[in-house]
DNA sequence: ACTCACAATTTGAACGATCAAACCGTTCGT
DNA sequence: ACGAACGGTTTGATCGTTCAAATTGTGAGT
């Protein structure tokens, strides 16, 4: 195979310097039109392509952006971070950013994991997921000044801090969304299914829930714990909860979950108890809730990774934009999910629907 | 932040040459024992890394794999994908390789794709997946000689090409090693419940319960197909299926199925069906099999992705062998998966396990 | 006509590494 | 004792690009 054509070559075809061919290619409008012109017939006449270690080496930036791929398929969700992933390669690809996995044992494995990379200048953001009280990694990236952005609120830290530019899934307006959709459809005792109080994404979801009813029913406190119950993640510990639920009758109408796996461990308990249209929603959209037709609040992630983008980059481009040039003002972009409407939360004809939150227009889909 | 070490910086730290510290980093064995303590103090000392864009521009290598990320999560089996990456990219680090992601709406964007990465040199090789049946992505790549693996066998064409190094499941060995789990357990009648004939992996698998069907009970053809079912990918219609099954009563006792989807419709049906303890394997060990409990075999991605890299690289090489380089002789391989036993196949205490087929052992798991 | 500003293009010098060849000092064979 | 061979190290060139400064050409202003 001949070797590969160079700036030079296509330089030398079309009659100009290097530079102007680079400049073709890099600041196109610097360029006179007719020249223009010419060194673009040349490129596509060589299929020239930039030689992108060449590029990167100069210019001292890897158009790259790392990211962990978590070390377990955390459960019944894994799927999410693999949609991420490809939402966020698609919009890199967009501007010219490619995405470069690693692994990591822990957090102090994936910190020296980043200063591998930053080290060896192959990355230049990074985007963290699966974020912890006070995590060690934030700290070190901020310290580093490593251009990056947190897929998960800093969960117990300042919310609003300058230093820490995150994206996450309005989880309060999917469930929020989720248990007005049930209101709508004329139910009245809507219990939540969540796991033990103190996980922030869970306590967030309730409180949504929580809004919704107490906005309808005005329920005190009390009233609304005493239509929550608590289990694990895990579709067995659901399916027992659920179980025990049922046969306490509390007169519950329907259940909006923490999760699909909650949310599937429901289903099959109120089926076994000859319930089979108790309506149940789940939350995260996962491959299983369209296989067994549960209703879930999905996360849009095509838009969680435009906007982790647009933090790094700023809103149009083409470049990181480095740790401290941003302005010192709170970045953080929260996304509504939307709510998928399937034969699991039907009872009876879809009423009028209200206008509902910024999560927007729910989608109805059948399995065929 | 203080400028990056380079290897001049080293150099002159540890008093010798440029290229004395390149020879520590790639060929320490050339290098005099005590001069190398010396480099390696200095390069702990500045905390060096060596510059990859540097490295990847003289070597004209970029130690990078590419991947392409699967427009659709393929439903229920999506998260094959995924732990396939995770082990890939560890793997491939283990080597000082890089796993670089891309996205593409069809066999010729990919294509496109894949010229645009070669072109720009960002890529040592790549790794094909969801092969067809004359694949226009494999074409291409052996005409322009980038080295590559699919995942996934050619279907079709020759399998034994020394053009087309390919590494897949063997289905067919753990559909047998499934079906001999469940015929060790007493059963007689063990029906299959698959995809219409005509795909590959669905055929090869049958293949596997028919074999060791007929190995212990010495069926005819016609009631090989008597116990085949066969049904559209998907939970709904797997449930369908076999609810139908159930009623026409064949004295079914077990199935083994050809997905996870298709065993979990099954288990649905047959819980329905009150027979809550009829056994159902699937395939593919799918975070919803765990889930729910459910028997099925798993594809040792770990293993795939080790042979992949084998193939690539040679069975300890650091770096990729040219496409021409290779020896004129077929290179493939086919991973044995793993049978995961849970509660969907208990019947009765389990017997001696028969000394079965390469599938190995068996991994007994129960959720807590 | 001369300077000045400005747009368009070219030239030389990096960027940080490795390759290939040269160099130096020993040891060995004859 | 002389040249060859060899291990260990250094030197100059190079990979393909972009940066920064220099150069050329053009028109306006005085």
């Amino acid at each position: 195979m001949a070797q590969l054509p160079t700036v030079d070559d296509v330089a030398r075809v079309a009659n100009v310097s290097r530079q102007t061919v680079s400049n073709v290619l890099n600041a196109p409008d610097i360029v006179r039109a007719e020249t223009r012109a010419r060194v673009e017939t040349a490129i596509a006449e060589l299929g020239y392509r930039p030689h992108e270690s060449a590029r990167r080496l100069r210019t001292r930036q890897s158009s790259t952006i790392a990211i962990r791929l978590d070390p377990v398929t955390n459960g019944i969700s894994g799927s999410i971070l693999d949609r991420f992933l490809h939402a966020l390669t698609e919009r890199a690809a967009e501007r010219g950013m490619r995405v470069m996995l690693f692994t990591a044992r822990d957090h102090d494995d994936e910190i020296a994991q980043l200063r591998r990379l930053r080290d060896g200048a192959d990355v230049d953001a990074v985007i963290v997921t699966a974020t912890t009280y006070d995590d060690p990694r934030i700290a070190w990236l901020i310290a580093e000044r490593v251009p990056f952005v947190s897929f998960g609120r800093p969960w117990g830290s300042d919310l609003d801090s300058p230093d820490h530019p995150w994206v996450d899934v309005d989880g309060y307006a999917g469930v929020y969304d989720a248990t007005r959709h049930l209101i709508g459809r004329g139910l009245t005792r809507i219990g939540f299914l969540g796991w033990p109080a103190g996980s922030g994404t869970g306590d967030e979801r309730r409180r949504g829930w929580a809004t919704a009813m107490r906005e309808r029913f005005a329920l005190s406190d009390a009233e609304l714990d005493a239509l929550t119950s608590t289990t694990e993640e895990g579709v067995p510990f659901a399916r027992r909860t659920v179980e025990q639920l049922l046969g306490e009758q509390h007169g519950l109408e329907a259940l909006v979950c923490v999760s699909d796996s909650l949310a599937l461990g429901a289903m099959m308990a109120v089926r076994e108890a000859g319930q089979p249209r108790f309506p149940v929603i789940g939350f995260d959209n996962t491959p299983v809730a369209q296989a067994v037709g549960l209703s879930s609040v999905e996360q849009r992630l095509d838009q969680v990774a435009a906007a982790a983008l647009d933090l790094l980059m700023g809103e149009q481009g083409r470049r990181v934009i480095p740790a401290d040039e941003h302005p010192r003002e709170p970045r953080h972009r929260l996304v509504a999910p939307k709510l998928v409407v399937r034969r699991s939360s039907h009872l009876a004809p879809v009423e009028e629907e209200a206008g509902s939150t910024e999560a927007g227009n729910h989608n109805r889909e059948e399995p065929t």
